[in-house]
DNA sequence: TCAAGGTTGATGCAATTGCATCGATATGGC
DNA sequence: GCCATATCGATGCAATTGCATCAACCTTGA
């Protein structure tokens, strides 16, 4: 029987906890600016960097780390929200290429600020350069 | 305009993704097993540790951080499995005294072990004491 | 004692998530 | 070419979550 010792359990409260208390502020203040989910904004940079190519959905899920079906809603709703495009995908019948339109362009720079303020504020001004690259670290590790 | 540095972004990252991740890991290993999520362990432990006293219900919603209503509705469904029982509250005609049940306790000793796995093999393994500890403070931190 | 306001917990409804499965196309082996 | 198998993406259905609001009860203060 693996008996994680105190020292694990603590990380793991912490981690839990504070993620989620970070995620939840980052979430109300983009709600109170009037914005999308932070999932939408992720997918948005991400079709943001893959450029004028866009991206297949099965990629943009790899990159997301979400469900197929997740993926897939997701672009329903970001759709009808005219902030990206479907389009056919040539040579391969069953898919299709995601692009982002000029308009989810432009709730991605808008969302920017907010999101930023909270990291800043919640991450920027409470651990040193150093801190935060240690903290990096460490989680990397797991 | 509050641009937060690299580190800061670095640290919202990992955070983020290693949290996610190790809950995934959590959830995943509960369910193959044949047990309720974690939300259900975590209620269990704090009514567990209340002892018969129980807690009321904004009690366990204050403890686990949870909204209102979904703690109302956690406490349906455990109260339909059996783990919980609700009683009235003498002095409080709005309230309620939530108590865990014996089921509720064999239940949550039955899952220890499979949290505990994952915690031991996802954090314990990876990260020495010391790490670990230093992870607590950073995190704490914030 | 009673009205005003606060607290506790439930619930109708909409949105989202999870699960299983499906249809369509692609690919590899023969 | 043809079949078996794998990949891609959508979707029906159930469970969960989020939001707004409600009813019941408590507390305070005049």
């Amino acid at each position: 029987m693996s008996e994680p010792n105190r020292a694990t359990q603590a990380a793991w409260a912490a981690l839990i906890s504070t993620s989620r208390k970070l995620l939840e502020a980052v979430e109300a203040a983009l709600k109170s600016a009037g914005h999308p989910p932070l999932s939408w904004y992720d997918a948005l940079l991400e079709l943001e960097k893959a450029g004028p190519e866009g991206l297949r959905p099965f990629e943009l899920k790899n990159r997301l780390l979400l469900p197929q079906y997740g993926t897939s809603r997701l672009l329903d709703r970001m759709v009808k929200a005219g902030l990206v495009k479907r389009q056919d995908c040539e040579g391969d019948g069953r898919g299709q290429i995601v692009v982002i339109s000029e308009q989810g362009r432009s709730i991605r720079r808008a969302m920017w600020p907010i999101y930023a303020r909270v990291l800043s504020d919640a991450i920027g001004s409470k651990l040193t350069t150093k801190e935060a690259m240690k903290l990096t670290r460490l989680l990397s590790a797991l």
